[in-house]
DNA sequence: GAAGTTACGTTATAATATAACATTATGTCG
DNA sequence: CGACATAATGTTATATTATAACGTAACTTC
């Protein structure tokens, strides 16, 4: 597959994947450095995990690459939602809340509203930077003090539409 | 439950619960009848619940009305999915992925791409007529063929806010 | 190094959802 | 009508996702 046809969408368009791992996880050291955080191991290990797959994977997901990587020790859910927890809140990850599933951000502490693009096919989800602002505006035009958008956006990604035809 | 006037917007505003209950299901009727699909009678039950609400509820919730309902018999949670589901797919009822909860639909039928404003105080939605376009055409923009977008927006509303000061 | 705090570990259980199969109701076509 | 096909409901069991509650270890600060 030498083009590798023009996949889609930012977050997805072929890329160094080592290269960008090794950036985000730097990155998340970086904030939490900032912020005088502790980026624990287990949460490393965590946001390791959501970064090589690159793909939102479910809190049991992690757990069980956890507990493939631990020897013999047998990690329970409360640890693995700990850690979602503090890195959702620091913005290094995000939940999908249409599939319960959990995905490193792109844009580490950032807390940018991001959007997602998400492939019923592949799987693979797109993380677009902000985009809307016509959204939040009308929020705001009726007094409605926003938190947190969610923009979840299931369809069928250009290589898949191509692929199935 | 006086949350009858402190709600805010769009769809909350102050209105006829009643009237506005009955014209919902009749919207439904006529919406089935067209489609020539039956709107039986737990389907019915179920709707109802969410109509009276007018807030989402949790499957469970639902459940927990039915069985209140019946006298003896008691009722499992697939007879309550699987009429969601019905009521889902045919555009009556919406679910709220961020609360995993359902909310009747205010345009029965018209599989608008609806988005909501979730008021993390008094748990009141307001259902919002599409709107945007800006997201959906970004979408096309990159061959993303959209199925279905999900738009919650979690915040304050303006009523919570003045009661919060 | 003792006290306070934060993170981790452990056990149990809550809350949400579906698979699989049996039964009943409804439609339909001879 | 009556037999077959289909759709809807009912039932049992279990899967999946998430959290409460409490104990232990690690780090921080004085």
């Amino acid at each position: 597959m030498s083009r590798e046809n023009k996949s889609s969408n930012i977050a997805f368009r072929k890329h160094d994947h080592r290269r960008c791992q090794r950036q985000l996880l730097s990155a998340a050291r970086q904030v939490c450095e900032t912020r005088k955080l502790r980026l624990t191991s287990r949460r490393r290990q965590v946001l390791e995990i959501l970064l090589a797959s690159h793909q939102p994977l479910g809190a049991y997901d992690i757990l069980a690459e956890l507990n493939r990587a631990a020897d013999a020790e047998r990690i329970a859910p409360p640890i693995v939602y700990r850690a979602l927890e503090f890195l959702l809140v620091e913005g290094l990850i995000h939940r999908i809340e249409s599939r319960n599933a959990f995905i490193s951000c792109v844009h580490p502490g950032h807390q940018c509203a991001a959007q997602f693009l998400i492939c019923r096919d592949c799987e693979q989800v797109a993380e677009i930077e902000n985009g809307d602002s016509g959204l939040l505006a009308q929020a705001d035009n009726i007094g409605f003090a926003v938190d947190h958008a969610v923009v979840e956006i299931t369809g069928v990604c250009a290589q898949c539409q191509k692929h199935g035809e």
